[in-house]
DNA sequence: AATGGTATAATTGTATACAATCAGACAGTA
DNA sequence: TACTGTCTGATTGTATACAATTATACCATT
């Protein structure tokens, strides 16, 4: 009768379904959940508070992720990812990262150019400023507009998953404030092949650009997956 | 204490969810429903003799693969795919699988490469013979096969995903009797490469195997999406 | 006729009830 | 002890109930 006892968890933008399934995917990939460990639906529900439904259709959806398995009648167990899967991650991405950068030279938008180059801009000038946070941010950015701008949904798809994995990573590696501005030079020189539409230069260079990342973290003794 | 082995191997029985699962997609690969439809849980559950729930899954696991999109509290809409993704999708594949290939001279194992080994001799038996069933069930198979030997968990994922896309068109493809000993000497191509452990061999070779699927379908004027 | 508001229906979101299945304990037998 | 069958509790699979939200139809007002 009166509207006063309305949820106030005012993020409408995701329903409780959304939120349990990325509270749960953060868990397993920060590393709350041990490897093979089982994930009852009820102790997770009550847990987050909510009931067995929510958590069930997000464990689905984290099946199909890859990141738990489901046995049926038995349980839902993490799956999780190694080191090696975080390699092979990046070395999957180096071959699609210049894929769509070659197809984003075909179907890039003034627009969207105009973008990157903000983004480099800012970068620059951030990197400077050793300010992580938008460094960071700036860098999904420049990545996130280039897979749009391949204007392949099926490309854009299969890399945003990726996106979720590496997100930590990027954080560490960005940190070091040489590769921040190697990386910013490099996606400087990826946008200059992309203007002058040259596809082959841009899906070599962006190939290279995500395996220095690679080397720039085994470089510095660091791991894939820490 | 004891690692729980999870498998991930299945061998099982599909529950309902799954069958609920696969019949939504192929209803929506083979085009009966339209683009944007709106699916309505209950029509849907009444149609399979199933409650809301197991459809309820579905979708959320079918929004996850793209296939669906939901709106919340509003309702699922049919994604689908179009020609231009299916395109699409064989040119991500053509530097995926190049790279499976890669792998998979790295860490093959001898019981594979004799499985191989049989899947193109047996394949070059029943093309001879027009045994279409056959042929198309050896190609999922030696594919299959390269994808494990790959040991790229990854990979594999990835790879298989987008497998469900393209089995309606290796049934098309593969019906052409040139094009199926073509296809076949390929696959004997790649598994020379991987036996002489050729990594850029085999990668342009399973490479050049895509783009010549390709080609073979647009030569013949048929649709990557029929 | 056009507009706007309210009641009603349809649909989704979540919680819960019940059935099916599985794991482990325990007792009986040899 | 080793084996085996049954019971019990725990957990998942599915169905259903109820709440929240959205869409639609209808009436009143202008």
């Amino acid at each position: 009768m009166n509207d006063y006892d309305v949820q106030k968890d005012a993020s409408d933008k995701y329903s409780l379904r959304g939120r349990v399934f990325n509270k749960i995917r953060e868990d397993i990939l920060s590393g709350k959940y041990a490897q093979s460990e089982e994930l009852k639906e009820n102790t997770i529900g009550v847990e987050l508070g909510v009931s067995r439904t929510p958590v069930r259709e997000a464990l689905r959806q984290l099946e199909l992720e890859g990141l738990v398995t489901i046995i049926p009648n038995k349980g839902a167990y993490v799956t999780g990812i190694s080191e090696k899967d975080m390699h092979d991650i990046y070395i999957i991405r180096s071959y699609l990262e210049g894929l769509c950068a070659r197809w984003a030279c075909e179907h890039i938008t003034q627009a969207q150019i105009d973008e990157l180059e903000e983004i480099v801009y800012l970068t620059e000038f951030h990197a400077k400023k050793d300010h992580h946070e938008q460094i960071v941010e700036l860098d999904n950015k420049f990545h996130e507009t280039i897979y749009e701008a391949s204007q392949s949904k099926i490309l854009n798809h299969v890399l945003s998953d990726f996106h979720h994995y590496v997100q930590r990573i990027r954080k560490i590696t960005l940190a070091s404030e040489s590769r921040a501005v190697n990386s910013n030079k490099e996606h400087s020189a990826i946008l200059d092949a992309i203007k002058n539409r040259n596809g082959d230069e841009a899906e070599r260079l962006a190939h290279e650009h995500i395996m220095n990342t690679i080397k720039n973290i085994t470089d510095q003794g660091l791991s894939l997956y820490s």
